[in-house]
DNA sequence: AATAGTATTGCAAACATTTTCATTTTTGGG
DNA sequence: CCCAAAAATGAAAATGTTTGCAATACTATT
């Protein structure tokens, strides 16, 4: 049936111009976009064409509506402003991009009540599937993406009894690996860094595991030495630059990277000698860090293989909802550099 | 009418579900939720217990399918790894967030192939603004925009004569003012270092402005010392050594400060002293520059600023399709740091 | 208590697609 | 050249909202 011509003027072509323009009906038009095998090649040429002339371009919402895919996915972050997200977001995308979905970013700035007025914003879009990273989230989120049963991933940080996939590094085990190379290399009193955030189960975690293993070292001189700083170079080096000239510690422990380059700036500022008068240990290894000089000695946590590997979880998840729930424990690589060495007493 | 009871089990709640559950028609529910003046406030309260009760989640699907806003707009950028996009898409999506937009951020890697399918998806999304990153794009690309008559808002580059809303710095001015900063200290032999990407009219620009004041400046000898780089401490700053070196420049003009900090590392591998033997001077100012060990000279392109104003422009727009191009040219800011001083010959 | 006016609400059409089922067309073998 | 089977197409229902118009329910006058 062609189309009532009574309608008034419309600027967007629809399927049914489209429809006209070829001289078929609604439905083989629709199928040369979802089932091109089910409509001959010769047809499929003509409505190409006429997409062409009409200009037509397809309505995802009207799809969404009748049930399928949206073709959205949506990303859940703090905060994209920090490196370290940064590279996680672009090879997630990028990922998911190369099978044509589009990807809602939210951020929410470290404030989880925010994050569920994202999620529910996201939902209302109806993504076909959800990222958040962390396994720290409030009651009503988690409550709420069950009984939605939208695939989910949660990035970041490893859980081996998540409920929902996920994709990510023991950063607790960051925290004690990072510790211990300074421990190992005899370090006694270690001055920990560590983001102020509340509602951060990452850096928490890490601080733990530094923690622990002082503990294991017998290690109760560093307790004192703990300042909280902001993931921000210009804090960090403000921060570090006040515990350095204490002079109390030989090696500073830094919760991530970004501290890590505060650590080092101050040091410099102070004309303090790294590493020969103090160490300098982070976590994370972003993008530059190995080209300081000297270099930043961190463990490295690899943020696109996280992002491409969630994605990848995500999208399994989304085309087969039922399969069992995959946890993958990203491993770490200690990478000791320029900015740490051996404690010399000598000093 | 209440529903017709022989429907099938569904997991989601639809507004007749709502509708049932509050004893209303689903005219009433929907008007609870765009125009609730229009309803009694009695009624407004057992609409929401129903919500409440169903776990009702509004489909903006089907609200963008019957001609409402969608309430999502596009932001396509070349990638969103870098520290410059990364606060730009921050500033810009917080401001849009504030107003209950969801953002679909998509990333061409600097490919304006790329760049158009991109543009096409995101109207499949029906999103009610696009924002896009300079003033070059493909032929095919600005054509559709035009014909589809969607708001968009041109992004950091800009441009006096732009067909669209257009927020940004002259990048030309920014390449003049970093490289004038660099000759009024005296310098003759000034390396320039930037970014290689084809598809990227902000860093021509750049160059361009640079080559400008050279070439006022009766300087003809820099000309030779063109190095193109990328955009990665890494590259840069193995890019910088190569050119430091050689010992035939007084002064590196970097396109970027990524590009800068690269030069800042490479000076230092190769014991050169900053500012005395060499001066670094760069374009951007992205956060951290200012706190390295010299502080990092620069020019001042404000992302926040530019991100928020994009981000208000475009929102603008979209609620009023047909007032006047708006263009800002947003004022760059000359900050004379610690990496660059006057050219001292002694050295 | 009747009336006019206003505030609420409901009905049904419209939005742009997809998909099931039925119908028509094509194909290949005898 | 006919027929059965397979392939291609079309008609119509369904998806979940919004909104113009009509109907109804209040309110404040007289």
């Amino acid at each position: 049936m062609l189309r009532d011509m009574g309608k008034k003027y419309k600027d967007q072509a629809d399927i049914f111009d489209v429809a006209n323009a070829a001289g078929v009906s609604t439905s083989t038009v629709s199928r040369t976009f979802n089932h091109p095998d089910l409509v001959r090649p010769q047809t499929r040429k003509r409505i190409a064409e006429a997409i062409k002339t009409t200009g037509y371009i397809r309505n995802r919402a009207a799809q969404t509506i009748h049930g399928r895919r949206s073709g959205t996915v949506g990303f859940i972050v703090p905060t994209i402003e920090h490196t370290i997200f940064a590279e996680l977001v672009h090879a997630f995308s990028q990922t998911l991009e190369a099978e044509d979905y589009s990807i809602i970013l939210s951020s929410h700035d470290y404030d989880l009540r925010r994050e569920y007025h994202l999620l529910r914003k996201l939902l209302e879009h109806r993504v076909d599937g959800i990222a958040l990273i962390g396994q720290m989230h409030r009651n009503e989120t988690n409550q709420l993406l069950k009984i939605q049963k939208i695939p989910v991933v949660n990035i970041w940080n490893y859980s081996e009894n998540s409920y929902f996939d996920c994709i990510g590094a023991s950063n607790f085990e960051a925290g004690y690996v990072a510790c211990k190379h300074l421990l190992d290399l005899g370090h006694e009193k270690i001055g920990l860094v560590f983001p102020d955030h509340f509602d951060n189960d990452r850096a928490e975690d890490r601080l733990n595991g530094a923690k622990t293993a002082l503990a294991e070292a017998h290690d109760n001189g560093s307790e004192q030495f703990v300042k909280f700083s902001s993931y921000s170079v210009s804090r960090a080096k403000l921060d570090c630059m006040e515990l350095l000239s204490q002079g109390k510690t030989s090696a500073l422990l830094c919760g991530n990277d970004v501290i890590g380059r505060g650590a080092l700036h101050a040091a410099r500022e102070l004309g303090i000698t790294i590493p020969n008068e103090q160490s300098i240990m982070s976590i994370g290894d972003f993008k530059g860090s190995a080209d300081f000089v000297p270099s930043l000695s961190t463990v490295r946590i690899p943020s696109e293989k996280i992002g491409r590997l969630s994605a990848e979880v995500l999208l399994k998840r989304i085309l087969q909802p039922e399969c069992a729930v995959e946890r993958q424990k990203i491993s770490l690589e200690l990478l000791p550099r320029q900015s740490t060495c051996k404690w010399q007493p000598a000093y």
